[in-house]
DNA sequence: TATTTTATGCAACTTAGTCGCAAAGGAGAT
DNA sequence: ATCTCCTTTGCGACTAAGTTGCATAAAATA
């Protein structure tokens, strides 16, 4: 795992750190979007919220990982991969992963977020 | 328009009161999605923001008016109709509305906000 | 008119994220 | 190893969009 997260950094231009190398061994392992406050808990060692945004900000400049808005007004972050949208229930507030098709869009997107009550919540 | 207004409160079941009519004037006359401090600028009078987040809220929970997260942190609103997305540059910040198809997907959808670079910040 | 309910304004509060600054860490030069 | 310079980290103070409690005002109901 060590190696995999050192050879993302590289990928990326980003020096290898050991704040940095706990936030991406969390993202990496995770199969969900996650917060602050989610990613926090799962680190080994504490970090403070300074150093864990400032360093999300640099991956998100590199682009190696992807950010959006919650229901619940925090920020929500993963490793980039294939660009897909997320449906945030405003009911339940769980956040799904979507794989829908746009057909063309102008620009580059980055992120697309969907709200509403998903097909769980209105039954 | 006055009477526009009082037809769209009674539409939605919402009472019809000073402060309700100088949102929705503004909104009414908005080509764009706007925050609270464009519409304040655009009211007749002043309003305190007590008042227009609760108001806000009504005219949401009532499917009046819909709202997503810009890429200031700041919330827009607009008058619900089609639902269609938005997408917001991260480099202009211009938010531009889109007609854009999905195709199916589960669930009740209530906003969709790409994020991106547009087609002009692009070249 | 008197009573009850709802809407508004003000000020204090909450909280995710930011910023300034000093200390710690790391890479290179001597 | 030691010195120097630059980057990263942690701490604490700060910012600001939106929320909440409470007193007053307006509107509905009797
Ligand atoms: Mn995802
Ligand atoms: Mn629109
Ligand atoms: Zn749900
Ligand atoms: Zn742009």
């Amino acid at each position: 795992m060590n190696e995999q997260i050192k050879a993302l950094c590289c990928e990326y231009d980003i020096k290898f750190t050991t704040a940095r190398f706990s936030i991406l061994m969390v993202l990496k392992k995770a199969s969900q979007p996650m917060n602050y406050e989610q990613i926090k808990e799962k680190m080994d060692s504490a970090m403070d919220k300074a150093t864990f945004y400032r360093n999300i900000a640099l991956f998100e400049e590199a682009g190696m990982v992807h950010k959006f808005e919650g229901d619940d007004r925090k920020w929500y972050f993963e490793l980039s991969g294939k660009t897909h949208a997320h449906f945030i229930c405003e009911q339940c507030h769980r956040i799904i992963c979507m794989d829908v098709d746009f057909g063309e869009v102008e620009g580059e997107v980055k992120s697309i977020v969907l709200k509403g009550i998903c097909k769980a919540c209105q039954s």
